[in-house]
DNA sequence: ACTTATGCTTGACTTAAGTCAAGGCGCAAC
DNA sequence: GTTGCGCCTTGACTTAAGTCAAGCATAAGT
């Protein structure tokens, strides 16, 4: 059937038994959530976890004055919501459909029953955990030990990276959002897109940015250079 | 045996067959770190996790400029390093005895092993790290969405809560941990406390915090109140 | 007791980044 | 088309927090 095989192509469910993957398929529903609108929010009772068969989501947090910082954005195959399954009652971010997206919804009691008598399962989901909490360690490091420009070059490296390390690099995601991202304004990322430029480090063109001197941006990244 | 003892009254190990708690003693390994000693390094191979006995254990990274940003403070039975046992060959932070500190070291792959056929420990596991997320998740939001003093107000309703709502705080760490715990530094630490006594927020004493006005500390840590 | 650290505070100054306000560009809708 | 609306950029200004430097107090070592 066709769910179970979407299931089997999910990274989380990989090595499981066929048997296994029937019964994710059978606990897991089906939802489709239009572009900018909420799937959960901070603080919503967690029914449990979701994971994405297409389209793309932002997990976020707001400040008391409207400030937002984006923890995720996340595409195909990748769960969100999950430390809820395991602790906690509510879901400590909100999660938003960023366009038209289709997911599945794993409910909690269910899947923590399959997982209790799947280690394989479990093993998986302990590695995606602990890989989260990898990228969630390295957000700390950069909002509280790096400046806004070495963020971004961090974030062009990450970019650079995921496409075979391409010096053309489209950004798929607009640059207010890229600043919640970074933790920074609209303002701010753009002034720092110009400093960039001014020192040959990139160069931009409307939708691309073009990388110009690798071993700078890895220097800025790492704290050793400074822009002008 | 001791040992055995010891593993069971762990949280992390709870509700496990006592045959697992002496599975579980026969792989760890005791080691003792003096005041001061790195007990890892960031980068370093990941040979295992933590679990702490007796004493206090930092996690921290250090900036290209040497700033210091502290991710836990963690004590007695709480484990550490953990992330790195199910993904990741290095661990992602350094960790260091704040005191003489001993540690029961549990070797990767035996602990993979153990936790492959104990569905229950697996549950235990996921559900620690599931918490650990959630804490990582509020230091992200404290850094990028709050300001210093609200990170304080923050921090001392948490040290207030876990003395069961005591008004007079004793702080464990000085206040220069306490500045890197923060994500500031020790001058700016000072001033912020200066002016919270200023506002009638909190009265200090050398090694005490007295909570004047727990309503008022409330609303500046979500923001919803400034500092003269 | 004297000296040396160490931790903490204070003051004067600098700076990165945020706020506020205005304007331009590009795209979609009417 | 042209109107309008996001998205992005720019400039002038403010501000939170960091840097540098000095001073003091407590605790520790000889």
């Amino acid at each position: 059937m066709e769910l179970t095989n979407k299931i089997a192509a999910i990274p989380l469910f990989n090595g499981l038994p066929l048997k296994q993957h029937e019964n994710l398929a059978a606990i897991a529903v089906q939802k489709t959530f239009k572009r900018g609108q909420i799937i959960f929010s901070e603080g919503d009772e967690g029914i449990g976890f979701y994971i994405i068969l297409s389209g793309r989501v932002k997990i976020f947090k707001l400040s008391a004055e409207g400030k937002e910082q984006i923890f995720h954005i996340m595409e195909s195959e990748e769960p969100f919501g999950e430390a809820t399954v395991f602790a906690g009652e509510h879901y400590p971010a909100s999660a938003q459909a960023l366009v038209e997206t289709k997911v599945l919804l794993f409910p909690r009691q269910t899947f923590v029953d399959l997982i209790s008598k799947n280690p394989s399962l479990a093993l998986n989901m302990l590695a995606f955990l602990s890989s989260r909490l990898r990228t969630l360690a390295s957000l700390v490091e950069d909002l509280s030990l790096k400046e806004v420009p070495g963020r971004l070059a961090a974030y062009l490296l990450y970019l650079s990276d995921r496409n075979k390390g391409a010096t053309i690099l489209e950004l798929d995601i607009s640059k207010n959002q890229l600043a919640s991202l970074l933790g920074t304004i609209p303002e701010t990322l753009s002034r720092i897109f110009n400093r960039m430029g001014k020192d040959k480090l990139i160069k931009t063109t409307p939708r691309h940015i073009h990388i110009l001197d690798h071993q700078g941006i890895v220097q800025l990244a790492c704290g050793r250079k400074r822009l002008a």
